[in-house]
DNA sequence: AACCGTTTTAACATTTCGGTTACATTCGTT
DNA sequence: AACGAATGTAACCGAAATGTTAAAACGGTT
């Protein structure tokens, strides 16, 4: 059997929000609840979800933007839209910046499970296989345990190396935003957590230069990126 | 013949719990019955069980909560959900928190009692061979009678120290999480009780170094794991 | 009260982690 | 080439977690 899915859902209508969470849980989702988008964001940087369901119109972070953040950090996460609105227009902005599906409210709910189930079974043909343990050429990373299995020993990774190479898996062969991901893992860019983090960079880079097909390379000004040479 | 099997069966209606004790205790099953999840976690922590049965909708904390919880200190222990939803998804997040099986009351008694003797017949095959004695390396354990079979001499273990090293060995090879240790054993996981564990796991470490294999090591702000080195 | 086993508290050593600093190198721009 | 900004990396530092031992507190018994 398929393992239980993991839902982030930002609506701030506490009502909607509410129903929506009983509603999901009941369908066999884990569901998290986030009041707006900042706390959604926040939320989704600590977890780990499968998939995630924005209202678009929230205080402090609207659902496209908050989308367009999260995308900077998972650029694979399946999300789904909520809008009161009905205009076209609507769907094209959404569609955009990358949104697998959208609803106008109001809807009915076993049409956005269906829609939910669909998204992920396609996203989860292709894509991510397996959802968790990360190959790496020929070393190996449970994200969870945090361990990294290596050709000798297993090393476990302190929690700031453990997040931010995961991060560089999932944007593996792309690049990872800097700034993207400083919010993520320290929760703001300055210039300090900026050197900070090139510093796990360097360890990363010497953990991992074991295989020599791996590579974190610098795109100047922009991020990092993960590439594996065949 | 086989031992009595002691059940942990938690539900918050009366009526069904009480009719459900009586008939388990005429099926020869030791049962201590707790109205709501927070009572059975302490339950839990207090005595020595074979088996749960939980009802999912209780006040205080629900069934998958409660499992969540026990499956920290007892990872392989069996669960029963009992559910008044029959939803199939409900299913999913039951199986995911570990259950090993589920009903939608209202159900037949006698079919209770056909999956709680599947449920025992298959985890007491493969897994827990023998149910009590522990094999540590060359020494050996006895949880009831709190005693640790030594080369030497046979050392009688204080309460705590046994109940520290019955979780570290029910959790073998797979981290004993430090929160919910102190919870299990403390019932409250303050600073003070954190350090009071440290001295205890100190303690069992000099015991157990008679076998150079046996080792207790700490994983930086999760918790304890004990390993055999083979 | 004196005793004894158990548990907690205190004290001090060690380890781990994350952040900072300092200095070298590379990059982009001119 | 020359300059400042961005990055690479080793070394250092302070705080928090843990390791360990000893003393104090506790609870039950005589």
């Amino acid at each position: 059997m398929s393992k239980q899915k993991s839902i982030l859902l930002a609506e701030d209508d506490d009502n909607l929000g509410q129903l929506l969470q009983t509603f999901l849980k009941a369908k066999g989702f884990q569901v998290e609840l986030a009041r707006n988008g900042k706390h959604a964001y926040e939320r989704f940087n600590a977890g780990r979800f499968d998939f995630c369901i924005f209202d678009v119109m929230m205080p402090e972070m609207d659902g496209f933007t908050l989308a367009k953040e999260v995308r900077l950090i998972d650029p694979n996460i399946p999300i789904l839209f909520l809008t009161a609105k009905n205009m076209k227009e609507d769907k094209l902005e959404g569609f955009d910046t990358g949104a697998d599906d959208y609803m106008t409210k109001p809807f009915v709910m076993e049409e956005l499970i269906a829609r939910i189930h669909a998204i992920l079974r396609r996203s989860g043909g292709i894509e991510r296989e397996e959802d968790d343990i990360q190959t790496i050429g020929t070393i190996t990373y449970d994200p969870v345990a945090r361990i990294l299995h290596l050709k000798e020993e297993d090393k476990k990774l302190t929690t700031k190396e453990g997040q931010l190479l995961n991060l560089l898996c999932k944007n593996r062969n792309d690049v990872l935003d800097r700034q993207a991901a400083l919010r993520a893992i320290w929760g703001d860019d300055n210039y300090f957590n900026g050197r900070s983090m090139d510093v796990y960079i360097a360890k990363l880079r010497k953990l991992l230069k074991e295989d020599e097909r791996i590579e974190i390379l610098n795109i100047h000004g922009k991020g990092f990126k993960l590439i594996i040479h065949e």
